[in-house]
DNA sequence: AGTCCACTACTGATCACTCC
DNA sequence: GGAGTGATCAGTAGTGGACT
């Protein structure tokens, strides 16, 4: 129709997606024809290119509504953070999804399901009560989208949030309280939808005698509430129509719940089967933070002044506030708690922070990060690795920070000399001090040995097992026995500690899959300076013993009897949920890095194409959509594109 | 990057004209 | 005379320049 053919627009989609920018890509297109000796007539304008884009954010909308009313289950996750000062909020659905390059639409049951963004969205703020409403939206609006199209024509499907809930079987998250919320707020929808669902259902069933007398008691009802006959016709006929709506809504209510009360206790738990599972991340994060939090502790009961105190001046509160135990240990972990767990004082920990600080600086002008490398490099004869980021949330960075400076504790040592010498002012900045300070203080190391036991034993074990390589298709809910393995393998070790500290200590016994030690090196060099260290028991020990504790409250939701442990083999597989939520922090990553190179970037057209991109949208479209649908994409696009969404969104945060 | 708006290609309707 | 063809025109949709 248009004067760009299909395959010019999916051209100028694709080529946007690898990071064009919209302005290039006709003249990128002109050249590639020039080299190809293809003479292109005319250039795509930046406007178009735009609206290509735009239109694979639509095309992307239809395909989620698509195939949700093609699934039987879907759960949904969630994270959300701030970027300057604004809230934002990443949503993934997981489903199974036809395979498209096959060219069968039917959806093979058996298969992985996928998970598919569904947007990056800016949130007034962050309460549950938000997020439910903001997720409801979501949902409708591409459904809107997706029944004004000719697909949902061709297909009689006119899809709606209810159905959306109806086969929504659960939601999985980090283990913020909010979340959780959000997931109780979203089992109410749920349960309110399937009361709806089984009244009209029973109003549908009645004959049509039973109808007539059923709503004639009922329209008495509204005509007596009215105040009589002649009130009644005394209201405008928008009014009359608009109590008769009511009155339809409690009657369908009044029917629903009736029914739901005369289901089986077994049929109702089906029906209203709404399952919360926590990321796998999250469990193992907090559980490093019960076991230092444990180990800090420990000190103090065996009477010893514990590591040496690495003094920050700037953080007096952030320290009177760490050095109180009182400060609660169970509570999840928030991004402000991890920075505060970041800015302990002393310990392993802070020393493998002060590391990172000075190593792997995200700041290009501060920190010694490429002497390190090179210093590294020339010292042991191989390419070496930057050292672990300790400056984000990435999880287990603490873990292998400590495995690093133990490996290398010599070199280390070394380096804080040449860092020193090195500077025009041969002297140590009062980071470098602390951080050579404590590689000095056997306390310091005996906690940094106690963590890389913990990492090589436990976390990498785990970790391979959740979100490895070849982990694609684990189900969270299939994941009870391994918690279940893992909180019994650290109460064998906390009964023996002999299986590590042994003389015969070994692999097969002491970590958690048995398999040979994820980084030799690093228990190498932790059995080599175990003599050395006189607490290095107790302090593990201690580890161990936090992390139990977390453990055990982070997995509650595996617990014998809980909705997990009872849900069939078939509610597993309609409620599948991923083991992590990495794909949601990913995509508040993602956006935050696109914002960054793009400042004026908008939140439609970033997700337009975030969501295109990573639905593998253009297979959709190649395999489901006809000419018509195209055109109807156009349009909406269009209208999109001139609406001034943008501007409507801004007013309405502000 | 978004918005407005002018320009232009396309579409469909209508009607005149031509040919069988 | 009716079917087919071409011209014309209005309305719509697509495009991109100018401005913010």
């Amino acid at each position: 129709k248009g004067i760009y053919t299909m395959q010019a627009r999916k051209l100028a989609r694709i080529i946007a997606d690898t990071g064009c920018a919209c302005g290039k890509v006709g003249p990128l297109l002109e050249r590639i024809g020039d080299i190809f000796g293809i003479r292109v007539n005319r250039s795509m304008s930046r406007r178009t290119v735009g609206r290509a884009i735009e239109e694979g954010g639509v095309a992307a909308k239809m395909q989620a509504i698509y195939e949700l009313s093609q699934s039987k289950g879907v759960t949904i996750s969630a994270n959300s953070t701030s970027n300057r000062g604004i809230n934002i909020e990443s949503l993934h659905m997981a489903l199974r999804v036809p395979d498209y390059a096959s060219g069968n639409l039917s959806i093979d049951p058996n298969s992985t399901p996928k998970v598919r963004f569904l947007g990056v969205e800016k949130t007034i703020d962050h309460t549950s009560a938000e997020s439910v409403r903001g997720r409801e939206e979501r949902v409708q609006e591409s459904s809107d989208i997706f029944n004004r199209s000719p697909l949902a024509n061709r297909l009689k499907c006119h899809y709606s949030v209810q159905e959306f809930l109806r086969i929504l079987w659960g939601m999985n998250g980090d283990h913020a309280s909010t979340e959780k919320g959000t997931a109780r707020g979203l089992q109410e929808k749920k349960h309110n939808a399937s009361i709806q669902d089984l009244g009209e259902e029973a109003l549908a069933g009645k004959s049509y005698m039973d109808l007539v007398l059923y709503l004639a008691a009922w329209n008495a009802k509204k005509v007596a509430e009215a105040g009589g006959e002649a009130a009644w016709s005394a209201l405008s006929p928008a009014e009359q129509t608009d109590r008769d709506a009511k009155l339809m809504k409690e009657i369908v209510a009044v029917l629903g719940k009736e029914a739901y009360d005369a289901l089986s206790p077994e049929d109702c738990q089906t029906l209203d089967l709404f399952i919360w599972g926590g990321c796998c991340m999250h469990k193992d994060l907090n559980s490093f933070k019960g076991g230092n939090n444990e180990m800090m502790l420990e000190w103090k009961n065996l009477g010893l002044a514990g590591p040496v105190l690495l003094a920050n001046k700037a953080n007096a509160a952030i320290l009177r506030n760490l050095l109180d135990p009182s400060v609660p240990v169970d509570a999840p972990l928030t991004e402000d708690q991890f920075r505060a767990f970041k800015a302990s004082t002393r310990g392993g920990v802070k020393a493998c922070a002060l590391a990172g600080a000075i190593f792997n600086n995200k700041d290009d002008k501060k920190g010694q990060a490429n002497k390190h490398v090179d210093f590294m490099t020339g010292k042991l004869g191989q390419q070496h690795h930057r050292f672990p980021d300790t400056s984000n949330t990435r999880f287990g960075s603490f873990g292998d920070a400590a495995a690093e400076l133990l490996k290398y504790l010599l070199q280390y040592l070394d380096i804080m000399d040449i860092i020193k010498w090195s500077k025009n002012n041969p002297s140590l900045t009062n980071i470098e001090k602390n951080l050579l300070a404590a590689l000095r203080d056997l306390a310091t190391l005996t906690e940094l040995a106690a963590m890389t036991i913990y990492r090589v034993l436990i976390t990498h074990p785990y970790l391979c097992q959740v979100c490895g390589p070849g982990t694609e298709s684990t189900n969270l809910l299939d994941l009870g026995p391994l918690h279940q393995e893992l909180r019994d393998h650290i109460q064998s070790l906390l009964d023996d500690p002999e299986l590590i500290f042994g003389l015969d200590a070994s692999y097969e016994t002491a970590t958690l899959d048995g398999r040979e030690w994820s980084d030799p090196s690093a228990m190498e060099a932790v059995f080599k300076l175990i003599p050395s260290l006189p607490h290095v028991q107790e302090i593990t020990m201690a580890f161990f013993r936090g992390a139990l504790t977390m453990w055990t409250r982070f997995s509650a939701e595996f617990a014998p009897g809980g909705l997990i442990d009872q849900a069939s083999a078939t509610e597993r597989q309609l409620a599948w949920m991923p083991s992590t939520n990495d794909t949601n922090e990913g995509a508040l990553g993602a956006y935050c890095v696109a914002v960054r190179g793009k400042p004026s970037l908008t939140l439609h057209q970033y997700n337009a194409q975030a969501m295109f991109r990573r639905n593998s949208t253009q297979d959709f479209m190649d395999a489901v959509l006809t000419p018509e649908d195209h055109a109807y994409i156009m349009r909406e696009a269009r209208c999109i594109d001139e609406s001034g969404e943008e501007r409507k969104r801004q007013q309405k945060i502000v």
